[in-house]
DNA sequence: TATGAATGAGTATTCATTCAT
DNA sequence: GATGAATGAATACTCATTCAT
């Protein structure tokens, strides 16, 4: 019995973690930092604002881990390109529809405001450094290399192109919805052979 | 006599109220309007606290003043578009030119932060939905027609593309210094004819 | 469970507020609204200025609720001699003493400061304005009518007499302790039959 | 003609001394000295607010000698009264009058305020504890024994119907324009033999 | 675990006062 | 003498964080 409520009690704690974690993504995406208060988070997850020093130990704690999970599950993504079997431009693809996706969103608006705005924790600052666009570019390359082999890329400086691609593709995502998202077979045209 | 004083005392005046707009302008363009603290702004513009609210009610009103700045600022520009001879998609090359200058980046990226992030002051989001995109659009439409006839533009629904691509320049623009800024020619690929 | 808890909550919400509302009518009564700290209230009331706003939004709206306060006590006060089984001088001798009494003259400076001095919030002048002295003459016109029928009160114009009689006291009352208090029996030579 | 020059500077400087004085006492009166800006004066007055500190040292200072002529002024009016060829009841009836008197009263209000309320600088404090109500009695005293020989003034402990009556005539006159000012005639009441 | 009362560091804002012109 | 730009101490208010229950 003792056990039951023990994982019990471990499955609130999870739960009640995932609650606030998730609104505190949407959030500090939107507002940033600074822009977001604990009062926000806490009555967007429904709980009192107590409750959350249960959880995290403090508000840029919180940031900083949400900052080092949308790192890393931007690199995976980009891993996975790989192994999935599919041409170059239909990965590129893929790639793109994933950064666009409203469940994505929120985190690489996370990075994006980690990258350039704020007044983040030395922490945050750190981390992003390790992870600067040239780690991306480098991990797409192959990517690229093939497609243009294949004839499905446009010519020129891949390097070069594909961090432009990413710069565009993050700005779109970034915007937001005060602005219409375009179609993703009208953003290939940057990349794609004519 | 007093005619010479008062002028030197307006002339101060502008300068001194120059000299903290353009202070506030590039820290409200970065960390947003709760991310700006007046200490900063006033310590970039080198002068005290005290002396900003000779210039300026509030945080907010600043804030306000500089948007509405930044909406009428991005409207002449477009209008100016029409008086150029040049052709269409010259036009609309400068255009692009224009958005991503250095110079007038913070604007942008104030009208930005307008648009999706920040609580911002009721007076403000009044400004911004009496400006939303497709204001800009429709100015812009004759420039693409024009070009689509001439067949220096892409063919398509024009009213999307102009849509699309405000939005892409918007994305790159907002970006700033993290990532690296696109060629404009490369670009241009979005809405050139092949 | 919860019954019990929220109770207790609800108790020391309610004693909480009544501390610091009673630390803030003496010292408004006594300094008026621009004289009054923050501090002042907090320091005299034992608790920290972070916890004054949790139960006020600003110092002018408990102000406000203070001046509201005064004015429905004040009408009460003279609704309830009607009940009274005295004599119509006796009620005006009893409504006398109310007024000069300790315990209810910081409401009536307060009422009287917002009456005359501070530049109170617009609320205030409304609430004011909403209860001049010509109500309370109203309200006291039966007593002093009986009163005069019965040749216990004074001749000539009652009317003017209330609203004189309600002058002096209140004058009297808000000197406050830098002068004497004089006898009520002195005072109501003022009304009664000579 | 430097003579005539300096005559001419001496009388500006006297007459904007004044002309500020004669605003300050007004604002005094009516918000105290914490409710008191500079500004309020200055501009009541027509002339910057710089031009305040050519004339006083402090905002303090010029409310400590306000204060100071507001005593003299003060006693040097009960001083006048023995002067007069009146009887003892006409006497106290010019004394009302002129503390009632609309010019009178601002100088009576700030006495009034230092008194009792405001958090007054230390000489305040001192110059209104070398002259506290009971000096005013003593001063009046005489007049008032004369007007109970010649059965002007009622009976009774004179000391104590004294200090009332300031109480009283003190209070009216403090009340200000909130309430309407009582005749002159039945405030006589108090005082005379029925 | 959950709540909200309580605290205090940090910020925005006001306003007396100084000073160059 | 007169003005208003400039400063900074004082004050109102916010909000992250702690803690008793």
């Amino acid at each position: 019995m003792p056990r039951l409520k023990e994982e019990q009690l471990q499955k609130i704690y999870e739960e009640r973690k995932q609650q606030i974690t998730l609104a505190a993504v949407k959030i500090f995406a939107q507002r940033g930092l600074p822009g977001t208060k604990i009062s926000m988070i806490t009555s967007k997850a429904g709980v009192s604002h107590g409750l959350f020093y249960h959880y995290f130990k403090t508000k840029e704690e919180l940031f900083i881990s949400l900052v080092r999970e949308a790192v890393e599950t931007s690199m995976q993504e980009i891993g996975n390109l790989s192994h999935l079997t599919a041409s170059p431009i239909e990965k590129i693809r893929i790639l793109t529809q994933g950064m666009l996706d409203e469940s994505g969103a929120p985190y690489f608006m996370l990075l994006h405001r980690a990258r350039n705005f704020e007044e983040v924790p030395e922490e945050v600052s750190q981390l992003i450094q390790n992870y600067p666009i040239e780690i991306y570019v480098e991990r797409l390359l192959p990517i690229f290399q093939e497609g243009q082999q294949r004839g499905e890329v446009a010519g020129g400086n891949l390097t070069e192109m594909i961090a432009n691609y990413l710069t565009v593709i993050s700005g779109v995502m970034v915007l937001g919805s005060g602005y219409p998202t375009p179609q993703i077979d009208w953003l290939m045209r940057l990349v794609e052979k004519k």
